[in-house]
DNA sequence: ATACGACTTAAACCATGGTTTAAGTCAACA
DNA sequence: TGTTGACTTAAACCATGGTTTAAGTCGTAT
């Protein structure tokens, strides 16, 4: 199996290696493999569970219940109803946060539309 | 004119009064009246603005990027272009930071769908 | 008159999510 | 053999965005 370093992994999702470890501290990195100088080996399984761990901090689930998650992982497929339910649970959290974001966009194109407006009038005035 | 005590509009937002002090704090409500005795007095115009502040606020602007659009509006007409470029970058950086959530979700279906999958699968073997 | 509720302040405190630092280990290359 | 470069750790540090506390001032209803 090919392994990677906390180096290349790093390098691969564009983050500083003191994130991966700081991840790691925090428990949401639950399988990492060392070699024998004690460094970290990530393997494919690991980049594959990491890619999911970004997944969920992209749309700003909290570390905590991202250990959560990843602890039901650990534990195997028991969990999997668990797991089930935290991400549709998530997935509609994102999404209202979504629609509450679009929903204050419309608040600012208000915005740009006005200044827009002021300032192609001040163009008709200068003429 | 009617105002505004800040129990009423921090009932109004459904935000804590120690929140609208805090922003106030940090420069977000520059025209913000007293009464007599020294409370703070919201006027129409000024819970416009507060509403713009949520705006950009619930689109994550940090406080320091909010403030510098205040610090336009209050200094007039003379800032409207600088405004009008914020609010376009702003709402830029928006749309990407929602672009990025949709796609981080994408990567969450598949863990719902995996789930269910599973699960299914465990129902039909019961059986 | 007084007591209550709504307000005021400055300063201390807190959680979250990292980043930085200092000191050390190891493998490989010159 | 020694010196890089990539890694290791624990602990200190930091920014952001508030929240809480303590002590005090009003206005008003009893």
């Amino acid at each position: 199996m090919k392994y990677v370093t906390i180096g290349e992994a790093a390098a691969r999702w564009n983050i500083p290696e003191s994130t991966i470890r700081y991840y790691e501290k925090k428990g949401l990195l639950p399988f990492i493999e060392r070699d024998e100088a004690g460094r970290r080996l990530f393997s494919e399984r690991q980049m594959a569970l990491f890619e999911i761990i970004l997944c969920l901090k992209n749309t700003q689930m909290p570390i905590g219940d991202i250990k959560q998650y990843m602890d039901w992982v650990a534990q195997g497929d028991d969990t999997v109803d668990l797991r089930l339910e935290m991400m549709k649970k998530h997935k509609q959290a994102v999404q209202a946060h979504i629609d509450s974001m679009t929903e204050s966009l419309a608040g600012i194109d208000v915005k740009i539309d006005r200044y827009t407006n002021q300032i192609n009038q001040r163009e008709e005035e200068r003429k």
